[in-house]
DNA sequence: TTTATTGTAATGATTTATGTTACAACATGA
DNA sequence: TCATGTTGTAACATAAATCATTACAATAAA
């Protein structure tokens, strides 16, 4: 299963902030505007990314804001914020495998490490990403 | 979202069938029980092995074996097996970003390869881990 | 021919993702 | 104070994916 587009998408909206901070105050249907995705989705996003304080919402009069510097940012930091993974493992394993049985008893013993050791992997890639990459190459193409 | 336990499930069948290919016929029903998950579940999984070269099935007669050494079966030759992921991408984009917009427009440009970075670094310690390296451990700790 | 097994269709329950409407809570300017 | 625009969130709907389960034809071998 892919991961959700929750990540691409909220990658999309800190852009999209920092693309426009200046010009136009950046609200749930501006950013509804340019992801073509409906703004109770935005907003929902926006939410997640503020608990991870990576933004700031201002209620009633509007507007989002980025909260810390986009080098500080990085695609982990997004990815952690919109992704409810269980217990913040990435591979789901099958329910009570067989006691009784030697491969059913040590499956887990023989894989996790070896499974953790995959997903630190991609974590440490996703960590060498930044906001401020990202926008560099936005602002080379304008 | 998780990665499936078809995948986990499927290391899982491999172990088993390796290690009781000496004692019993290893059928669906066999891996039913060491898993704990229903024998369909098991056959169309294997049947994925299968369509991978990665098994062999009698049918009619039963049972199941595998078709080639066990250091020459990574994690990924299963997951990729078992993960039936759209274009082989392992992010999912909204569709249809507004192409009016800067970031719109540009957002698959700049996001594009970097995440084929993360799915390679992924990827790339899969491809590490052998049935081999998981055998042994089954091994030791029998 | 009997038996055990595989391959697969059909169906259902559950979960997740995403979309949508609706509205109270809130901030600000008139 | 009031009107307006916005956020936060509940409620509900739809679609897709996962996993389970029953059923049965096709197959192989005793």
């Amino acid at each position: 299963m892919q991961i959700s587009s929750r990540f691409t998408l909220a990658v999309h909206i800190i852009a999209c902030i920092d693309t426009f901070k200046d010009e136009y105050k950046v609200t749930s249907d501006f950013l509804a505007g340019s992801t073509n995705v409906n703004p109770v989705i935005i907003r929902r996003i926006l939410g997640q990314l503020k608990a991870a304080g990576l933004v700031e919402i201002t209620r009633g009069s509007g507007g989002a804001a980025i909260a810390r510097p986009l080098d500080q940012i990085s695609f982990l930091d997004i990815y952690r914020a919109v992704e409810c993974i269980e217990n913040g493992e990435l591979f789901h394993f099958h329910e009570n495998p067989n006691k009784e049985c030697p491969v059913g008893r040590n499956i887990h013993l023989v894989m996790d490490d070896r499974l953790h050791r995959v997903q630190c992997a991609m974590e440490k890639e996703l960590s060498s990403i930044t906001l401020e990459d990202v926008q560099k190459d936005i602002k080379k193409v304008l």
